[in-house]
DNA sequence: TAGAGTAAGTGTCAGATTGACGCAAAGTAC
DNA sequence: GTACTTTGCGTCAATCTGACACTTACTCTA
């Protein structure tokens, strides 16, 4: 990060020419030989009650008709980061979201066309209803419940699986869940959300003390009130990721 | 992983033109414009109590005379995990040693030759002394203390912070431990490990019942005898990663 | 062979945390 | 005002954690 370009740098031409010598060139010539890099986006939103995923449906290429989390190349010149935003603007029409990277996935034989290196992300929304449309590039965009995925291009699959547990695991220790809540939600909303991303029921009560310590959520001064008892409103402290002390 | 090359495959030429056009392309044509994936390995020891890891001198490029950790490109058609094996056996002589991937780094200015988009690995080794000479590729490699690190090339302090970060996690919740141990050890040198790594002294007494706890370890029937008290020796039940049971 | 030196090995207690459990309160709808 | 539904809270027992110091077992040397 903190590097400046060298004002004597070689061109990047004879850069690459260089280095791909220096690992054994391909035989179709050194500049082709080289593994692509993409992004690949599994997104997240609780809708009405369930963890739900955005997919896309291929229209090129061999995947043609499967499913598949919305992605694409990375440019020259882009930061990782950017490409994955990129993606998802031109896939969901969103602007901003919680995005974090998962893994890359590098087995050659992931796509069967050719060697592509890809950097998989999490991106996690409050409302499904910002996402629009699945752009041109793709056919059609869906949400389907994390528990009932058809069937995934490419090792999509692997992804999907390796951004839930990410997304659990982070549960536990940080506040990750803001990115997923309205800015003012009830604590049973809150606690919906996670046994529904754990995938198991939580003792209310316990689970109220042990949130609570953990210091994050800020209870507001008014309350929601509707056909039962009036239920009170909270926000998180902080819309960034924190890191809850453990020991 | 379960992809298998498509018969009809369009040829790997194609694609890049498409997948190119699709993202839109560089004015230097598609082909060039597109980032190179290399790999790039924090490899760990524990040398005379210390932990240790192990950089090498650039000889080429913009970076001579900085250290940096072992790496290269990535070929086309090497998975990357076994791109990450290939760079560390040819500037270290190693064959096995622990493997697991950490970051992936993409920023274009991080080598200001070309855009290089770096995953990150970090590896293990238990007995530095298996450890050879750099191999043809660098100057000369040297073990360093990971408190007295020398300025490094590109942003390889990143990866060094990162990896040192996900070393000390996983000593919490795995038996990551195995790897950086000899086959047999006493519980004196298993708390060092921790102790050193986690750059805090530990109570000897609770860390021992919090680790029998854990119960990864096993006691041998034979002892060290040495000038003092005779200490037990223990292995790991696993000489595989294994994850601790958290409620 | 006895005493010094050194590292190994062990137990307790107080405070904090966790998990199991059920009932009262506050609204709306009829 | 009664029925219904959701919110919101407290206690107890068991477990876990962190602080803390002395005894044991061996070697070396005088």
């Amino acid at each position: 990060m903190n590097l400046h370009p060298n004002p004597r740098r070689e061109s990047s031409r004879n850069f690459a020419r260089n280095r791909a010598g220096e690992v054994g060139s391909d035989s179709r010539g050194a500049r082709l030989a080289r593994p692509m890099v993409a992004v690949d986006t599994v997104l997240f939103a609780i809708n009405e009650g369930r963890l739900q995923t955005y997919l896309v449906e291929l229209v090129r290429g061999t995947g043609r008709g499967r499913w598949a989390f919305p992605g694409g190349l990375v440019r020259v010149g882009e930061l990782l980061d950017d490409a994955a935003r990129r993606e998802l603007r031109e896939s969901t029409g969103l602007t901003t979201a919680y995005l974090e990277q998962l893994f890359t996935f590098g087995d050659p034989s992931r796509d069967p066309r050719a060697h592509v290196v890809s950097v998989a992300y999490m991106a996690l929304v409050a409302d499904s209803r910002e996402v629009g449309g699945p752009g041109e590039k793709y056919a059609t965009g869906k949400w389907y419940e994390v528990t009932r995925l058809p069937e995934l291009a490419f090792d999509h699959s692997l992804m999907a699986e390796y951004a839930l547990k990410r997304l659990k695991s982070k549960l536990e220790y940080t506040n990750i869940a803001y990115a997923l809540l309205p800015r003012e939600f009830t604590f049973a909303q809150f606690e919906e959300l996670y046994a529904q991303i754990l995938g198991r029921p939580l003792d209310r009560r316990n689970f109220r003390r042990r949130i609570l310590a953990m210091d994050f959520l800020k209870c507001l001064p008014h309350t929601r009130r509707g056909p039962h008892r009036p239920a009170a409103l909270y926000s998180f402290a902080n819309q960034s990721l924190r890191f809850i002390e453990m020991l």
